[in-house]
DNA sequence: TTTTATTGCTAATAATAATTAGCAAACTTT
DNA sequence: AAAGTTTGCTAATTATTATTAGCAATAAAA
């Protein structure tokens, strides 16, 4: 700052004025113009460094995240972040780290220079995680994944639950021979959304038919290939739950393929009410994962400034009933 | 940082030690652990304030960007942006603003503090922007949008090449009679599709059947309705290209339903690939929208510290064959 | 003309945290 | 036992930038 000051022809005081526009210091325009042209010129870097600013400066959240473009659902989460810091004036930054500890540990790093107010450190999968040491630094909270101990707040889905309600509704509309379609089974999300249709089936006592039950694979090629596939079988469904909507696309066009008409002749359900659900046609009736609302949540933890024990939650994952599940 | 030396019974140059592990400076275990609890129970945050250290920090690069659920391609931009960073060692922090100007101003307040070494601006949709006034204190490059003077490098898709090269492969394969749906005729990207196809029409000497041409919204339920009209116009087209993928999605669903076999009876071709299309029976032929290598180029402009004019540049979008077009 | 108010800056000081220079105690080697 | 080395810290200084206190020049009012 010196250099811009002697550059300038300024004080280093008056090169300090003009870069933050201080209220109540007047200063002439021409000297201000002067200040930025040097500013530019020499390409001047603040080193983060100096006396503290007086004015309490805005509150700052790190959101730290694996993978974004895999999967609508952590732009989502961002969303959900995003709008509970701005009502409350603060700022999010994100980080994309692809998993990579040096740079997850890196951008810690910075957040505890910069002094930020906490971390949300997310995964794109639900899934149980290692959180890097560096997070020990700040108050942190772990959103769509989990490390088993009761040091940081976490909040995942209720995906049992939200199979579970799913399968409810269909037998709410009188269905007994529903077929399932799973994810990968490796996948938390998968083995839990099954989870809870078996749930569902035994407390409506009902057996599973294991001649209803296919592995997909979370795509619409999965989908359709499961669906062609169920519908040659011995044994009709009434109903076809697929593990998420992607399944359901290619469901719909297995069964469309075949002459048969979603929402009518067979009922088909959903999961995860990506956007393209409700443009499909009939309209997909499917389960909503509370993206958005986990990430309004961890926000609120890390804002609420009062001291409290970390809590692990599961958010309830609501039906959404349209056109496909009668 | 004084009351947690105090706190923890030592100096305030051995808490300085602990917080960052400096190199060659031996720090007991017992120590260590005193000041870090002391740092957690008295909630110790940074001012960013006192004296710079030697080592060069890491070089960062803020991306703003003002929406990031309502569309693929924003995240695919991040991640463009991040591989480039990652690679030359610099770390990439990512605030969304909503458009809100009072928002924007405050995350580049506050990176202009952090000394970061450049801005990516970044749109959603292909736009031309007016930048807030504090992007001027950093170097800066506007992503998928463009202010219309030369005072920053920017880079948007070259949509009009797009739709002429895809309209030409319909052409390639021996369509005349080619249907365009289009989108929402107030967005740049719909716009210059548009003109793409009509201009590869009147290179190739035909004229543009305005029964062929309809207006769609975008979204899978316009490409159904439009297909369904177009089928039963007086006119049969031999091939139909819709200005996003999402419209080919209820396109396929009108055509399945009418009893059509896409990239048999009729061909389709989308645009701008996204995840969905490969994945669709059968794989739609579409054009790649270039969001990640707009990404890679935002950040290579701002890591190249020479000095160069700002660019305005026009990225291809390359036609992506798969097996509906024939 | 004299007095008062305004404008626009600077020198000096202040606020944090990083680093240097040094020291005492404990341990190891001769 | 004496000399040399290692360990683990601290006091003092340093590096950057923000703010206070003040002043000189200019403009406006009496």
């Amino acid at each position: 700052m010196k250099d811009v000051a002697a550059h300038a022809g300024v004080s280093q005081s008056t090169v300090s004025f003009v870069l933050n526009g201080m209220v109540g210091m007047r200063i002439a325009a021409e000297t201000r113009q002067k200040v930025l042209n040097a500013v530019a010129e020499l390409g001047y870097r603040s080193r983060g460094a100096g006396r503290p600013p007086n004015a309490l400066s805005k509150r700052v959240i790190g959101f730290m995240l694996d993978e974004i473009s895999t999967s609508p659902f952590a732009a989502i989460s961002i969303d959900g972040a995003q709008e509970e810091a701005r009502k409350h004036d603060a700022l999010l930054e994100i980080v994309m780290t692809g998993g990579d500890p040096d740079y997850e540990a890196a951008a810690l790093r910075k957040w505890a220079a910069d002094g930020v107010n906490g971390v949300i450190y997310g995964s794109i999968l639900t899934r149980k995680v290692a959180p890097p040491d560096m997070l020990t630094r700040h108050r942190a909270v772990l959103l769509n994944c989990y490390d088993g101990t009761d040091r940081y707040a976490s909040v995942v889905p209720a995906e049992r639950r939200g199979g579970e309600a799913a399968t409810k509704a269909l037998l709410a509309q009188g269905h007994r021979k529903i077929a399932f379609i799973s994810g990968e089974p490796w996948m938390d999300a998968s083995r839990q959304r099954k989870e809870g249709f078996k749930r569902a089936m035994q407390k409506a006592g009902l057996e599973i038919d294991l001649a209803l039950v296919r592995e997909g694979n979370f795509l619409p090629s999965g989908g359709r290939s499961a669906t062609l596939d169920l519908m040659k079988s011995g044994t009709r469904p009434d109903a076809i739950f697929c593990a998420n909507d992607l399944m359901a696309v290619g469901c719909y066009e297995a069964l469309k393929e075949l002459g048969e008409r979603p929402g009518e002749t067979i009922a088909v359900m959903g999961y995860d009410d990506q956007e393209i659900a409700q443009h499909l046609s009939p309209a997909l009736s499917t389960v909503l994962l509370p993206h958005r609302e986990m990430g309004q949540w961890a926000s609120l933890v890390l804002l609420d400034e009062t001291s409290r024990p970390p809590v692990q939650a599961r958010m309830e994952c609501p039906v959404v009933l349209r056109a496909s599940h009668g």
